[in-house]
DNA sequence: TGCCAATTTCATTTATTTTTGAAATTAATG
DNA sequence: CATTAATTTCAAAAATAAATGAAATTGGCA
């Protein structure tokens, strides 16, 4: 189906504008979370389409590859920014997208920071295994331990808090 | 200088995995932020250092080329991650972490979070113009800036206010 | 069941980012 | 102020990440 612009065009002008300013806004905003550019085009092109949109659409309305769409359908779907919605007569599955912004930053911190919290809270542990080994007692690298300890800490209470803590 | 291995080697075996630890410990974390591995590796290697360090022993201690040592250096410089500390009787700077998180974050948020929100703010005024021209009164497209809106208003009061709020 | 549209996967290509290394610049010292 | 150490800069190389496109897979439907 259209590979052509005929979708595009179907648009009034200022639609269009509205359109890609909302594609350029999420490429950048994703960018900052370091999410590749196709992710951020998806998202900003659903979260403007009053309307659910198939993969192919997307993939000619942005003039990306099936492939890419593919995959970064694949990445929001996980983060939950877009879910699929059912339309009648079509076997193709559409996707809109999450509006809710205080969902996307919940399973982005679920997802993508609090693995990694995870895994440093070990990584001091053993830290702190390697250090106790030592038989002089090494003030200084007790309390530069005792400060990331906080930091995980206050970052693993905090963050999860402050997705359920916002109201968007 | 010390192109080979004697700063390492004296450093008794469980310090050395300690410092080990702490490089990899950052690298992982600015690795979130999108910053670097030189970047990473620096401050992982002050952090845990009890002397201030010169760019050259930086860049010996990591076997990286000075020109990275020199690139991370000014980029940790301008995060105020890192600052100079005068050591009597040697003309090269020397270098020491900030270790207040608190501090960092605040840089942090100021220097690379900031400018980006700004620009998205910019950007949606832009997008209200266009909407606005339209002479139909388009209830979707205008409850979805609105939603931006409140996302960005929400970014930029809560991001700085974090920063204040944390004790590390 | 077998067909075909839709989607996923993944090896390859392309683009982007980071590092290197050497030349240029800066700055301290005799 | 000339010399040389220290640092910065930046073009090129290397490493990494992302996009493509085609083959493989999936799943609905006749």
């Amino acid at each position: 189906m259209s590979k052509n612009k005929t979708d595009i065009l179907t648009l009034d002008s200022s639609m269009r504008t509205l359109e890609l300013e909302s594609i350029d806004f999420f490429v950048r905003m994703m960018g900052i979370l370091g999410m590749p550019r196709s992710v951020g085009e998806i998202y900003g092109l659903l979260y403007f389409s009053e309307s659910p949109l198939s993969m192919d659409k997307i993939a000619s309305r942005l003039e990306i590859s099936i492939g890419s769409a593919s995959q970064g359908l694949k990445t929001l779907k996980s983060l939950k920014a877009v879910f699929s919605t059912y339309v009648p007569g079509d076997r193709r599955d559409h996707y809109t997208a999450e509006t809710e912004f205080r969902k996307l930053f919940s399973s982005f911190i679920n997802d993508e920071i609090m693995p990694h919290l995870e895994s440093a809270k070990e990584r001091i542990t053993r830290m702190e295994q390697t250090l106790s080994q030592e038989k002089k007692l090494d003030e200084f690298h007790l309390i530069r331990l005792e400060k990331l300890k906080k930091l995980t800490k206050t970052g693993s209470r905090l963050l999860p808090a402050l997705a359920g803590f916002l109201k968007m």
